[in-house]
DNA sequence: TCTGGGGTCCTAGGACCC
DNA sequence: TCTGGGGTCCTAGGACCC
């Protein structure tokens, strides 16, 4: 616990979403739903003019279609998302070098170790409103900030600011203003925690203070349960760690239909094999535990795994140990789901070891392994010779230029010109196969924006629930 | 309404070892 | 004769987070 609100947290409003609409001028103002389309998908982010019809995140698609019938329904563009990203983290880290990225949209920062005068409040709401300033202006896009003595009061205090503001908790005040918060608000707290919590009475922070240790500790085990008491007390020393190494990798895949065909599982699950050593090789890793994971018809999941003499990133190691695995599991009612992944992560594989000690053995020196080669990955558009035009993804037309699909089907596909910096763009309908028509990369968003909007930062009141209407995007 | 994909951490039992 | 006391590794599952 520190003094002074020296920790930062940046939660970027309706990540994925935003970019889209900065990336397409008609769906600004308009409910933007990204995420996956197929039947099985789920909403990744609403824009929050979507979310006043309740679509929110992790929810079934088809419901979000029920919900918001006109939302823009838009696939997701990784890539992109990366770039712009990687904007935010880099000016993040001209506030000081200890940045820990929690996922594309959402960051740590510890200001202390940046050296910059944060002593008060009012010092801490000034770099913060830089900071909120400077995103926009390189991004176009609007951040919530929440500064405060630990981490976990940083992060509530970001989402207490959503969307687009600031909050500063005063260290000091921490558990007074924890007290009426209900449990859920601590990090480590989702439902099933929650409804032990319930069970035995306990609705509040200030309720799981009162418990007492031991209660929780039997309530919830060791760990968990000490861990929620000292933070329920807005206690929280955990360090802003920067560049924490992977500890797994793994790929998976929902199925639109359940596999029943055994052929066809082990296929896919040499597929998500060789993908998942591709990820594993394109990080300069290896692993020695190989884990195959299924989930069933009814949505049981179940892993198996084999851990190895020694680390590998051989596509055929990994490839014959996943077959091996998914050998021993009961597929015959279906599988909606398989993935594969490698975990106890080394940065050498077992073969350099011999490799090193036959040169250590030869020339007297060890020698590092040349780093992995991947091919560029492709626009990811085009899949086998057959064309698929996915909702959101960037075309190019010979004669019109640039735009978006936004709707195929029927031998057709619907194509909005606009372009970031562009006005509202026209529609146009062409055939599938319309060899003038050919996908694109995402172009980059605008970085100016026309007119600063006006800086409003938000003081801790009461813990009234948080605001969730929409508002008016950039 | 019917549930993604990528991770992290914890628990618990059994094997194995000293 | 009637049962030690760890410590570490492996496997499986579950909760949680974004």
């Amino acid at each position: 616990m520190r003094g002074a609100p020296t920790i930062l947290h940046l939660d970027m409003d309706a990540f994925f979403a935003a970019v889209e609409q900065a990336a397409k001028p008609s769906l600004r103002g308009k409910p933007v739903i990204v995420g996956g389309l197929g039947p099985r998908g789920v909403v990744a982010t609403a824009s929050y003019e979507a979310r006043p019809f309740g679509v929110h995140s992790a929810m079934p698609m088809a419901q979000a279609r029920r919900l918001c019938p006109n939302a823009a329904y838009l696939t997701p563009r990784f890539g992109l998302y990366r770039r712009v990203s990687d904007v935010v983290m880099g000016l993040l880290r001209e506030l000081s070098p200890l940045v820990e990225p929690l996922s594309l949209d959402e960051a740590f920062v510890d200001l202390r170790a940046g050296g910059l005068e944060v002593g008060s409040a009012r010092e801490a709401r000034a770099v913060g409103e830089r900071l909120r300033r400077d995103i926009r202006a390189a991004t176009g896009l609007s951040g919530s900030v929440g500064l405060a003595g630990s981490k976990m009061l940083a992060k509530i205090a970001s989402e207490r600011a959503k969307p687009d503001g600031l909050v500063v908790i005063q260290p000091g005040t921490e558990r007074a203003l924890l007290a009426p918060m209900p449990v859920r608000t601590l990090p480590g707290v989702g439902p099933a925690t929650a409804q032990t919590l319930r069970r035995a009475g306990v609705a509040t922070v200030g309720e799981i203070v009162e418990a007492g240790e031991a209660e929780l500790v039997r309530l919830l085990g060791r760990a968990h349960g000490t861990a929620l008491y000292t933070m329920a007390q807005g206690i929280d020393e955990r360090p802003v760690v920067a560049d924490r190494d992977a500890k797994s990798v793994s790929v998976e895949d929902t199925f639109d239909t359940d596999l029943t065909d055994r052929a066809r599982i082990h296929a896919e699950i040499a597929r998500l094999a060789d993908r998942c050593v591709e990820r594993l090789r394109k990080a300069g890793r290896s692993g020695r535990t190989v884990v195959v994971k299924v989930r069933r018809y009814d949505f049981s999941t179940l892993t198996r795994s084999e851990t190895l003499r020694g680390p590998t990133d051989d596509p055929a190691v990994v490839r014959e140990a996943a077959a091996r695995l998914v050998e021993g599991v009961d597929t015959t009612a279906g599988v909606r789901l398989l993935g594969v992944g490698v975990s106890g992560l080394a940065d050498f594989t077992q073969e350099d070891l011999f490799a090193q000690a036959a040169d250590v053995l030869h020339t007297g020196r060890p020698r590092r392994p040349a780093p992995p080669v991947e091919p560029a990955a492709a626009a990811g558009e085009v899949s086998g010779n057959e064309r698929r035009w996915l909702p959101g993804l960037d075309v190019r037309h010979a004669r019109y230029g640039p735009g978006w699909v936004q709707g195929s089907g029927l031998g057709r596909v619907t194509v909005r010109f606009e372009e970031p910096g562009s006005p509202p763009g026209r529609v146009r309908t062409f055939a599938v196969d319309d060899p003038e028509l050919e996908p694109s990369e995402p172009l980059p968003l605008p970085t100016a924006q026309p007119s600063e909007p006006a800086i409003r930062p938000k003081v801790i009141s009461s813990p009234d629930t948080e605001a969730s209407a929409g508002t008016s995007s950039p």
